[in-house]
DNA sequence: ATCAAGACTGACAACCATTGTCAAAACCTC
DNA sequence: GAGGTTTTGACAATGGTTGTCAGTCTTGAT
């Protein structure tokens, strides 16, 4: 019996595309918006191959999500893969990360104290960045 | 000159209607939801009404909403007004209200360093609640 | 009580992000 | 190259949410 290489996934010229764009983008990028640029600049790619990229990407680890004041969903290659979490510009949408270890333990053992398992969170920080502060 | 009387929302009969719902429901429930509650105990909003009137108590921060898993928009009143947090069981949807005043001076900082301004922020945590931890 | 002004409602259409479909295309292994 | 699997993409379908607008209801004043 062998062992079995992980099945990763093929790379396609669509997928490296994708990458590409979400290598070059500093800031959270919603779906539609990264289907647009890749129209634009020639490398089309069908929306649906889009969603579905960045689908895997985000259950990989491999993008972070979060979801935009309108609901929209958007997606951000961070630096480290590690849990962290963002300091958002709502104007131009430029990110900081952010490691909060007291805040970490914090969730846990509020968690704790009431009983609740399986235990995760969502933290971000919205604000005006300096260049948008007119 | 009279001083005018701040002008408060007109009182009709579908506003008290989700009001009670939302004064009787004690876990985050969604306008989808709220409507077929209204529509199963005879009182009938309409559902443009349900979300009108939920985007407004919204606006004026006497209801609390968050986005479930799935991108929807769940709303609940909560006893205390004032800003807080939510621990929210993924299951059955019970929640805890939760404070954390060393969190809200840490976000705070952090925006500042960044000189981030007009700072906001969003922390919710999840978990399974003791009752359905089988 | 009556009335006018305008806030509110609701059935329905419109929007729009996201997902499902499925035949064609690309890819991999032998 | 053949056969089998994965991926793609145009298009349809879904579903939450918002827009429309004529008719209804509240409210404050008369
Ligand atoms: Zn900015
Ligand atoms: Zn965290
Ligand atoms: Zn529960
Ligand atoms: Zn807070």
């Amino acid at each position: 019996m062998t062992v079995q290489p992980a099945r990763e996934h093929r790379r396609t010229r669509q997928r490296a595309a994708v990458d590409e764009v979400l290598d070059e983008t500093a800031d959270f990028i919603s779906a539609q918006e990264l289907h647009a640029l890749l129209r634009a600049r020639g490398a089309g790619v069908g929306l649906a191959t889009v969603y579905r990229t960045l689908q895997t990407l985000a259950d990989d680890g491999r993008v972070d999500v979060l979801r935009s004041d309108a609901g929209e969903a958007v997606y951000r290659r961070c630096a480290r893969e590690e849990h962290h979490h963002h300091l958002v510009c709502r104007s131009c949408g430029a990110t900081v990360e952010i490691a909060g270890p007291t805040v970490e333990r914090w969730a846990k053992s509020v968690a704790d104290q009431h009983g609740y398992a399986d235990v995760s969170h969502t933290l971000e920080i919205f604000g005006t960045c300096p260049r948008c502060a007119a």
